[in-house]
Parts: structure tokens; sequence; C-alpha cells
DNA sequence: TTGTACGCGTTATCAT
DNA sequence: ATGATAACGCGTACAA
């Protein structure tokens, strides 16, 4: 059995001082009360001596806070190992919290199972929520948030208020797509991700291809709109598929850069070569993308300082309890080789 | 404000029985003491209306229990999102552990910061600890555990009896290498990782390279042994220096896939093809190595299967108050394009 | 079968 | 400037 942690009783007993004077010291710093330095110099020792960590339950039991948040993914495609982008998010979320001594529990959603973030903020587990992949069916964060708890989505909740972080996958989508038209192309297909039920970011892009397409009086062809899941196998498929049409697309736009790295490996086997017969855009602009060959040129998400801004957001809001405002951070089409150049 | 989350008193006043009874009915439901069915129902829909939660403080508080696992990277070269394995663990991870209802909190040490394991730990935020990237130097694991804080690492920690899963990196290398000897190469070159002073599995990757070569009489040129920095652009650069050389390797090892795909892109660049001018074997089978051009031959290591088997070692680790044994998990050679044919 | 009372470690209020 | 005391919400030994 491990020797129980010292307590600030021990502190005390150490110091020779009562258990409010070394919460005094510990916390109060710089309050109105004074503590003579000896007295201050003692418990400090004393609580270094000991290697003393306030016990984080008494301190939230009594402090009615938990100093935790909670990062909790709903969409499986969005969990955490499931695609290359999470994590990333997950890293600036963890760099802005851990500066501000907050601890962050990390959860996925099951479908069918109760929601996590009940459980997470009623239980006091956590006293605010950064969530990902929310569908509007989960209201159980509709009613948390009317209570008060802070939240932050990292994607847009359709309908909702809560206060989110976000890029503007309308016309990032579409800046994509008038990438690929301004290099002449014509007959534009678009891999998409399959939305679960209703995946905003995934209906967005989709929605900026039609646009782009539109403002050009192009008229979309249904048959080029496919569906993928995210990765790389249905991605190859998504692109096999559309290549077995008989009129081939000159140019594709990918919502994601995994799944375009799936398509490109379906253009190669097919023999359709990439940039000269089918060019591709992809999204995100994840660490491979310079990497994989050809070079893909993408949408840069900012992935990183998104979880950047969506942890200060949360910080922000459990310090003022206030409601922060949302923010919709911009994307950068990033030319490379994959969509080629100028089309004859 | 939030209106407070309703507490136990709040459902027995609802239930109109004492906060004795509701905490038998929600715990010790399968206890000795027996409650009838009728009061049972009261309690159950009590709880149930009132959306109760039992608050994770108190309970931690009473119970010296967290019921939450810590997950911590030491190497910022292991953190989440600096590369594309570690994520594949936390998914591991994070399935065993929400399946066990524990949380689980996820911290990264920064150098020069105090140790976040031993806060963790001694502040009663977690009951146990998963660990990766540790480095000998960082005791505060040795002392946590000598006073009997669960510990699993994620690789191992030289000269530690700390139960680990890991893989055979030597083994593991070793097999790459041979398959590299088999297709008739000789001059083989190493890509491995700078280690964090002291990464073991770098180091092991890189032993298994010379204990491959040496074992079929090939002497080490140093000339060919390459460091990288677990990225793309550092795999870029190791393998360009290495083609650089007046006598060029026909072969290499490179100690993960994601260096990997930085050194294809510097032989695409260079104009040597791979695999006909240079056969390259990674490390890791991430989800792109099948998808890279050309596809990547590499060694499979279970990266999901590390989390799940981490968790559930920590769980039983919790449970029974025991030492869980070390597992080495078994990896594969994976044949695909990148190491090409027999040699001429 | 159910209720009463205590303590887990902290911090805040109130005396001294 | 410092110390005694109460309360946060829960679980459980004990009494009824």
């Amino acid at each position: 059995m491990p020797p129980r942690s010292p307590t600030s009783r021990d502190v005390a007993r150490l110091a020779s001082v009562s258990r409010t004077t070394v919460s005094y010291v510990l916390n109060n710093s710089d309050s109105g009360i004074a503590v003579s330095p000896a007295t201050r110099k003692r418990v400090l020792d004393a609580a270094r001596d000991l290697g003393y960590h306030p016990n984080a339950a008494a301190r939230s039991l009594r402090s009615q806070k938990a100093g935790v948040v909670g990062l909790v993914t709903y969409a499986s495609t969005m969990q955490m190992g499931a695609n290359a982008f999470m994590p990333l998010v997950l890293d600036g979320v963890m760099s802005v919290l851990g500066g501000a001594g907050v601890k962050l529990i990390v959860e996925a959603a099951i479908p069918g199972q109760p929601d996590p973030c009940v459980g997470l903020a009623r239980g006091g587990h956590v006293d605010a929520l950064i969530v990902t992949g929310a569908r509007p069916a989960d209201n159980g964060l509709r009613v948390l948030h009317a209570d008060g708890v802070p939240i932050v989505l990292w994607g847009m909740l359709a309908g909702s208020d809560l206060p989110f972080v976000d890029v503007d996958n309308v016309a990032a989508a579409r800046m994509a797509v008038e990438h690929l038209l301004d290099l002449g192309h014509e007959r534009i297909a678009c891999i998409t991700n399959a939305p679960p039920s209703n995946n905003s970011a995934a209906a967005d892009r989709l929605l900026g291809y039609r646009t782009a397409l539109e403002s050009r009086g192009i008229v979309v062809d249904e048959v080029l709109v496919r569906r993928a899941n995210y990765d790389e196998v249905s991605g190859f498929e998504a692109m096999r598929d559309l290549l077995a049409q008989t009129v081939r697309p000159t140019g594709v736009f990918v919502a994601s850069d995994e799944v375009a790295l799936g398509a490109l490996k379906a253009a190669r086997v097919i023999g359709v070569t990439v940039p000269d017969d089918l060019a591709i855009v992809g999204f995100d602009d994840l660490p491979i993308a310079p990497f994989v060959e050809p070079s893909l040129t993408t949408i840069r998400v900012p992935a990183r300082e998104i979880g950047i801004v969506a942890a200060r957001m949360i910080i922000a809001m459990m310090a003022n309890g206030s409601i922060a405002t949302s923010t919709t951070l911009a994307t950068e089409l990033i030319v490379r080789e994959s969509s080629g150049t100028l089309r004859a």
C-alpha cells in the first residue's frame, strides 16, 4: 500500500502552525491576510520537504471546481486515432491547458451509450467541455449549456447557439474548386466524407463545391459526387468508382488529405496520371501533404491553432462566467503539384 | 450560475428515503444488505428523474480513489500530435478505459517543469499512470513506483524494473535489415531517430541494424548511419545527405514510416528510383504505408494493441494491487513495393 | 429494512 | 498574525 500522500495537516505539524496558515501560505499568497515571512518560509520548506501536493478531490469538493476540462469526441470518424487531424488539435489544447494548470480528460462518445458530456459535467469531473463531432440530436449539450456549463464546439453544431471554433468550410471548399476551375477544368468531381447523419463540415465542403461550379454556370453532375469515410481505403474506393465512369473527370476536390491519399493511389493503380490526366486538391494540409507523390495541393486548416483557440475560449469562459464569441479561423490554398498547371 | 447538480440528498428527498438507502441502491446493488424492491425502484426513478450523477470529488475523497488514469508523454517527439503513432495508442487506451468506466487524463511533460506524474499521483488526480518517453533521469517515476502507484511504461525504461509494454525493437529492426540482405543488398544504410538523450527504441533499432549486418559478416560503415527526428522533414534531410555520398547505399532501413516518407521524397527529388535504385524498409506500418508511392515495406507495430495492453495492465494493477508482468508484442515484416525484388 | 453519525482534505469564516 | 470550526457530498459502520 502506498504511504498516503502528506496532507496539509502534515505540513502544518512539521511547520508548527495550523492548517489554516498552511492554506494561506500555499494558496492565498497575494490575499489581504499577511503571514510573517518566517512562518511563510517554514511552511514552504515543510511543504517542499514533504513533497506536499494538495489533494485534488478535497480541493475540488470544497471549491466546487474540478480544475479539469473535458475533450469529448462524438463521431467515431473524429476520434483520436481515426484520422491524423485530431491529434494536432489535441496538441494545441494541451499546450494551452497545461500552461494554465488545468487538466484534460479525454473521452469518446459511444453510440448508444449515455452522453459522456453529461456524466463528466454533472459528476463534477470537469468544469467545462470542448466538444467535437456533436450532432444536433445530442441535446445533452444543450441542457448543459443552458445550465451554464462552459462549452466550446470544434465545428459548428447546426442550429445551436453554442460557441464554436471552426473554419469556413464552404468558402474553403469553394476556394479549392475555383483553383481547379481557374486551371481550366470543367468536369470536376467531389469526394466528400459521409456525414454521420449530419457533419456540417462534410456538408459544407460539398456545398462549397456546388457553389463554385454553379457560380461559373456549370451544372453539377451528381454522378461526380462521391462519399468517402475519412480514411485512405474509402478514398481509394471512391476514386476507383469515379474513374469507372464513361466520361472521367479531369479534376477532383477531395474533402480531406487522408482520403486524397487513397484517391491518389487509385488513380495510379488505374493508370491515370496525376496531375496530367487528373488534378487533385485535398483538404487539411496534413504534415504528409508535401511529401506524398505528387505533393498535394490542399486547403490549409490550422489544426493546432484550432485547439489553442478552443482552449483559450474555454479558459476565458471558466474565468469570466461569460460566453465566448465563436471564432472562424482562416484557411489558405496551398498549391503544390497534384493540381497541375493550366490546362491546354 | 449553474443550478447545482442534484446530490444524493436530493435523490433521497424525492424518493422519501435516507441518503444511506440511496447509496445502497446506487452502489451496493449486490451487497449483503437488502432493499425492498419498491424502495429500490423509487430511488432509481428519483435518480433518473433528477439526472443524478454522484459527485466525483466527494466520492474520490471518500474512497481514496480517483477513478482516473493518467497518460503522460515525456519526450516531445512522442507527444500526441507530433507523430502519427501515438494517437493510435491513445485510441487503444481509451477503448479499454472507457469500457471500465475509468477516466483518462492526458498530459505532456515539459522539460524543466516539474514532473507531471508526481503531481498527478500525489495530488490524487489519478490512481495510476501510463507513461511513454520517460528517461532514466526522471526518477519521480521510480519513487512513485516504490510507493505502490501502478505504472505501466510504453517502451522500456533502461535499467528500471517498471512493468512495460513494448515490441522487441532489436529483433524487428534485424528482421527489416535481413529482408534487405536477403534481397541481395550489401551496402545498407540506416536512418534512425535522434534519441532524446536515450530513447531505447531508437537505440535498439539501430542495434538491430548493426546486428543484422554483422551476422552476415558485413562491417557497418558509420557514414551510412544517419539520424532523423521523427518527422518527414528530418527524413528528407537525412536521405539527401546519405545520397550525397560518393558510394550510395542500395538499401535503407528507416526507423519510422513518417521519416521514411520524407526519405522517399528526397530520393525522388534527387532522381533515385525506389525500389530499383534504392530499396527502403520503414517501421510502424502506419495507415498511410500502403498508400504512399511506392507502397512501403515496413515493420508492423500493433499500435492500438499497445494501448489496449497497457490499459489492461493498468486496470489489473489497480484491481489487484499487484504488479503486472511486462509484455512484449509481436511485430511483423510487411513486404510491399518499396523494398523491391531480388537484386541482380 | 432504514436512519444517524462520522470522516475523507480543503478552504473560508470568524475569533483571538 | 494565527488558530479553531464548519462545510463541500459521499460511503459505511452502527444503531434502531
